[in-house]
DNA sequence: GATAGTGGGTTTCATTTTGGAACTTGTCAA
DNA sequence: TTGACAAGTTCCAAAATGAAACCCACTATC
């Protein structure tokens, strides 16, 4: 299968993947959440190659995850920032991060401390449900096919 | 930067990304997570190729995010199943799908629904913080260098 | 007014990684 | 004896990546 076709499949994964299953589109999306938009920074921060990154933000301005703002005219210069879309990956970062922070740390710890602005204290993300706000593990959801795609994901279900 | 770069890095996405951060991988893992277990299956479902799938579980293995578990002998046959390790990406599967449910549904809507056993609703996750509860957006947070990684961390906070 | 620097790229080309398809190995069943 | 099954491995062509050089519009410095 072809990046192409992915983002065609009837599964939310794949066409998430479509767009951010992508080792360097991730890590400029974790970028972007630290306050990072300019072009030379990506770079330096990174260690992409220039023609990557020019690749991977384009397709990431096409899918409106990232817009490029100017910020000078003569000559012009434009920024990425994250949209409304690019903004809700959060919670793909945050646990991402969070669980390099569990089970990837050497014997110094954590790289990088999260602390809570609301409590002002260190934390981690939890999962919860939305409706009952109880935490969700990987036994407490079942999974059933939307209400318009019963045959393929059926079969996707079946595997 | 390489592969074996990525996960030296003094950033836990980064040492994540070295694990998880390809595309096959989180297919692989979604399925696992729906109780996939098997070689052949696998390739069925997602539509890699042989050559890639053995590659990519031997380093899922590798890196305990799998084990493999013999469920007969003669000619011996192995599955693959979740180590805690591997349990513990739920949030992060979790939090691609629902992005995915959010922005990139076609007009047949989210081509899976999450049902939460705890209380029967259709839900969604929701990220919140461990030691308060309040939902944590991007705006909330306060990232600070680990204790033990002062030069390195602000290097890279600095960008 | 020549020279160097900055920001944001594009081009070129060798090296790696993928995709596709066929082949292997141990075992059972018809 | 032939075929099927599960879980791989091997081979080769096509696509993606990494490294380095080049380009362009301006500004600031000598």
């Amino acid at each position: 299968m072809r990046w192409e076709e992915l983002g065609e499949q009837p599964c939310s994964m794949s066409r998430t993947l479509a767009v951010v299953g992508d080792r360097w589109t991730l890590l400029i999306l974790r970028d972007c959440f630290l306050g990072v938009r300019r072009f030379d920074a990506f770079e330096r921060r990174i260690g992409l190659t220039r023609h990557l990154l020019a690749d991977r933000l384009k397709k990431l301005v096409e899918h409106e995850v990232l817009v490029k703002v100017p910020y000078q005219q003569r000559p012009l210069r434009e920024e990425y920032r994250l949209t409304d879309k690019g903004l809700a990956l959060h919670p793909v970062i945050l646990s991402l991060v969070s669980w390099g922070d569990t089970w990837m740390a050497d014997e110094r710890g954590a790289p990088i401390e999260h602390y809570h602005k609301g409590c002002g204290q260190r934390m981690k993300p939890v999962m919860v449900c939305s409706e009952c706000a109880e935490p969700v593990g990987p036994r407490d959801i079942d999974v059933r096919p939307g209400a318009a795609f019963g045959e393929e994901a059926e079969q996707l279900l079946a595997g």
